[in-house]
DNA sequence: CCCACATT
């Protein structure tokens, strides 16, 4: 057999790659739902001045056997924890091509009943590559009268040893590249060749990164038919995932449901289809359970579950008799004290208020812009808890029992500044729950039983309606939990708008932090954000402040006024890390990528010939640029958002190069890191980031263009978020219109359910509030925290009535089983419930596009 | 059109 080549896996962009041959002795780890391992290989050769018997080897591997030698290939790195590691990026079955190597490999242990003399028997007969021959046509054997068990084990083995290669040259054959074909091996293994045949549809619904279109196409290859249920059903789930999941939402209407799942289905064929067929596999699906119908919202199932899984659990917390130490509020205002001298810090009337609450609450929400004090109440909440309920804030008193004090967010970054802030651990939301970040299903998916006495989440307003599902599922009841988030910034990457949504459901506790500590009086910055936040620019928007101006320019003139703008901000002694250019979008002149290169020749400019410069992906790096990095690096205590600035460039073709590669050195705050060429893609230049990865970063001067050109970002909270990032000055710039199209187009514009399953689930005797015309919510929530004028306002606390601060709240009737609402099969069948999901007086045609 | 999460 020639060598076997997975070839599985994205090749090495590094110029030369070391290797090591050997076999492996030990899998110390390997990934529940990937291919990642790390294994201790026994190394035969190796291209590396490496002098030990053994070494680690890391990376994605398929089928690894003991008994087969290996040739990995990659680099080597250090890791922070375990040492010098061997990073494969690629590896081959390194399968015996002399005579000797083909006996001992089939008389191995893989086959048994075949010893030495009739492997060496089959080798001389059919040549040292006997396997592949065999595997070719197993009729090659018969010629040499093995008795038919020990062939018929000999040609199953060497096709299952082989399977895998025939299912990835299978799913080539189908157009997937190597990282999709990995993942749909991964979730079929053995069986993806046959559920491919039956049903091409199931990689759209099972595998991420496949679509409708895609699947659809492997299906016409096949010869399936355009009105196949199947193919229907697909259609359906793929719009219903674009209408709600690609918008943010939870839920779509029918409606829009069929119209587009019917223009998609024709048009990727080209075909007419029976509107009332469609319709009818809606029905399916629901009785399936894949979508849900209630009223006239059609859902997803995982996201109508996760709706409602999100307030009962918050039940469960909020109900439970264990109740969390009741304390007077002399016992906790003497404790604060101390708390306050400790941290040299004197809290005021608000302050104080809220941490009284706080320290008393099963759930409490707490919601302020920046320079609200937010990190300061995280900080001082955490200090009284120790001081209240006596525990040690020394984590090295913790080796054998869980630290009471639990520190979570769900982005890396935002963990790192809660742990720098508190001097405490924290970490992401998925790592405090186990979870990998690529399950396809948070449902399936075991999570770790949190355990400690308080739990608080930074950055809440990041958290979509699956990741707080789950991680209330794991809280303990008599935990208690602090949700901190500012409602006003970018809601989360994934759907729903869980922060704003528990706060507009008046159902749990709440504390609105207003008044502004950060900036000293005669900042314009912090009062237009709040004009912002209410919906209108101050009448003095385009007037020059002291802290911040406004400068009218076309599109197209932007990059000429940024050009000027910080040409007179470099000579004022402003340096590139205090400017910080932020936009919405990539794509266009006046994007991010075009800014990027027009600030770097300002800031860093190539000052000669001889200056050293890399490319990569249409981007130039340079000693002294600014770069953003794009992924988490814990080992590195370097997070998705963090800046460094370049500080060397090794190149391996550089005569005195000690390098193998092109490597590139960054300098972040508090650290350094080496960047082989594989690794560049983490990194972006950085003097205009967009305004998403700015979400938790602050920078001395901000500037930010706002056009016409950016037409679907310009949203409310889009522009709130860019603007609150300037600390001393902020200079707009662009299109006035564009800025009104900002304010006045709501960013919270989602249209979800949360906030009426809380209120069903824990105010079962309320107003049942129809839910969530999200202009409605907003509205709401706005006339509730009037929007304050500069004058600083109090922290407001709030206890919702019917709530359960007391934990007495036992005559409250037990809430309507939200199973009422649900589709079930059963109630289908029973007829209890109308099918029709909302279609009532809607005849199909409704939906067919006029022709 | 923008966006997060991970492994010994």
């Amino acid at each position: 057999m020639a060598t076997e080549s997975l070839d599985l896996f994205e090749e090495s962009g590094a110029p030369q790659a070391d290797y090591v041959v050997g076999t492996v002795s030990a899998v110390f780890f390997a990934s529940n739902d990937s291919f990642y391992k790390v294994m201790l290989v026994k190394v035969s050769e190796t291209s590396m001045d490496w002098h030990e018997d053994e070494i680690v080897v890391t990376g994605n591997f398929a089928d690894i056997k003991d008994d087969v030698t290996y040739r990995f290939t990659g680099k080597r790195v250090e890791h922070p924890k375990y040492g010098v590691q061997f990073q494969a990026d690629n590896y081959q079955n390194e399968t015996p091509t002399t005579r000797n190597g083909v006996v001992g490999y089939l008389s191995g242990d893989d086959f048994p009943g075949l010893g030495k003399k009739t492997a060496e028997k089959i080798v001389d007969a059919l040549g040292t590559n006997a396997i592949e021959e065999i595997l070719n046509d197993p009729a090659v054997l018969q010629p040499l009268g093995l008795s038919p068990k020990v062939s018929a084990t000999l040609i199953s083995q060497l096709q299952t040893n082989n399977g895998m290669e025939q299912i990835i040259i299978g799913l080539n054959g189908y157009g997937f590249g190597s990282t999709l074909a990995a993942a749909i091996y991964n979730r079929y293994q053995e069986k993806t060749l046959d559920v491919i045949h039956e049903n091409p549809y199931q990689l759209a619904e099972d595998i991420n990164g496949v679509s409708f279109r895609r699947a659809d196409q492997i299906a016409t290859q096949l010869g399936y038919e355009a009105d196949k249920p199947e193919r229907l059903r697909a259609g359906l789930l793929q719009t219903l995932n674009d209408l709600s999941v690609a918008n943010g939402d939870t839920y779509t209407t029918a409606k829009p449901l069929l119209a587009n799942a019917l223009s998609l289905l024709e048009n990727s064929r080209n075909v007419r289809l029976d509107p009332a067929k469609l319709a009818d596999e809606l029905l399916e699906l629901a009785k399936e359970q894949k979508v849900v119908g209630d009223d006239q919202r059609i859902y997803l199932k995982t996201l109508y579950d996760a709706e409602w899984q999100i307030a009962e659990n918050l039940q469960r917390l909020l109900k439970a008799d264990d109740s969390p130490a009741k304390f007077n509020d002399d016992a906790i205002r003497k404790q604060l004290r101390i708390v306050e001298k400790q941290g040299d810090i004197v809290y005021d009337e608000s302050q104080t208020a809220a941490l009284t609450a706080a320290i008393q609450a099963k759930v409490m929400l707490l919601t302020g812009g920046p320079g609200t004090g937010k990190t300061t109440i995280i900080r001082g909440l955490v200090n009284l808890y120790a001081r209240m309920h006596e525990v040690s804030l020394d984590i090295n008193e913790y080796k054998e029992k869980p630290f009471p004090i639990l520190l979570a967010a769900p982005t890396g970054r935002a963990a790192k500044r809660m742990s720098e802030s508190t001097g405490l651990p924290a970490g992401t939301i998925h790592r405090l729950l186990g979870l990998t970040g690529r399950e396809d299903n948070l449902d399936e998916a075991a999570t770790n039983d949190l355990e400690g006495g308080l739990l608080i989440i930074d950055e809440t307003s990041m958290v979509d309606v699956y990741l707080m599902k789950t991680l209330l599922r794991a809280v303990p009841v008599g935990m208690q939990v602090v949700l901190v988030g500012d409602k006003d910034q970018l809601p989360s990457v994934g759907p729903g708008q869980v922060f704003h949504d528990l706060l507009a459901s008046d159902q749990l506790q709440k504390i609105q932090l207003d008044t502004i500590y950060r900036q000293e009086d005669g900042s314009s910055i912090i009062p237009l954000a709040h004009a912002i936040k209410s919906g209108k620019l101050p009448a003095d928007f385009t007037k020059n402040q002291k802290d911040r101006s406004f400068i009218a320019c076309h599109a197209n003139q932007v990059e000429s006024v940024i050009d000027q703008i910080v040409q007179k901000a470099h000579a004022k002694g402003f340096s590139a890390s205090d400017i910080q250019v932020l936009a919405p979008m990539y794509r266009g002149s006046a994007g991010i990528d075009r800014l990027n290169v027009v600030l770097q020749d300002i800031l860093n400019p190539k000052k000669s010939e001889r200056t050293k410069e890399v490319e990569f992906r249409n981007q130039k790096f340079r000693i002294g640029d600014k770069v953003l990095h794009l992924v988490n690096s814990p080992e590195n205590n370097v997070f998705n958002g963090d800046i460094g600035v370049i500080t060397g460039i090794d190149l391996a073709s550089d005569k005195h190069s000690e390098v193998k590669s092109d490597q590139l050195t960054i300098a972040f705050e508090q650290t350094e890191v080496t960047y082989a060429r594989n690794d560049w893609n983490r990194l972006t230049l950085a003097y205009c980031m967009s305004i998403h990865k700015s979400q938790g970063s602050e920078f001395k001067m901000v500037i930010l263009p706002m056009v016409g050109q950016y037409n679907r970002m310009l949203q409310r909270n889009l522009l709130y978020t860019a603007v609150t990032r300037a600390a001393d000055m902020l200079i707009l710039l662009g299109e006035p219109r564009a800025f009104e199209a900002c304010v006045t187009s709501l960013g919270v514009n989602r249209n979800t359910t949360l906030t009426t399953r809380i209120q069903t689930v824990l105010d079962p005797d309320g107003t049942p509030a129809e839910p969530d015309e999200p202009v409605e919510t907003t509205s709401t929530v706005e006339t509730e925290t009037p929007a304050p004028a500069a004058a600083p306002t109090t922290a407001a606390v709030e206890t919702p009535e019917p709530a359960t601060a007391d934990g007495t709240s036992t005559d409250t009737p037990e809430p309507t089983t939200p199973t009422d609402y649900r589709l079930t099969p059963e109630l289908v069948l029973s007829r209890k419930i109308d099918p029709m999901i909302g279609m009532q007086g809607v005849s199909p045609k409704q939906f067919m596009p006029s022709v």
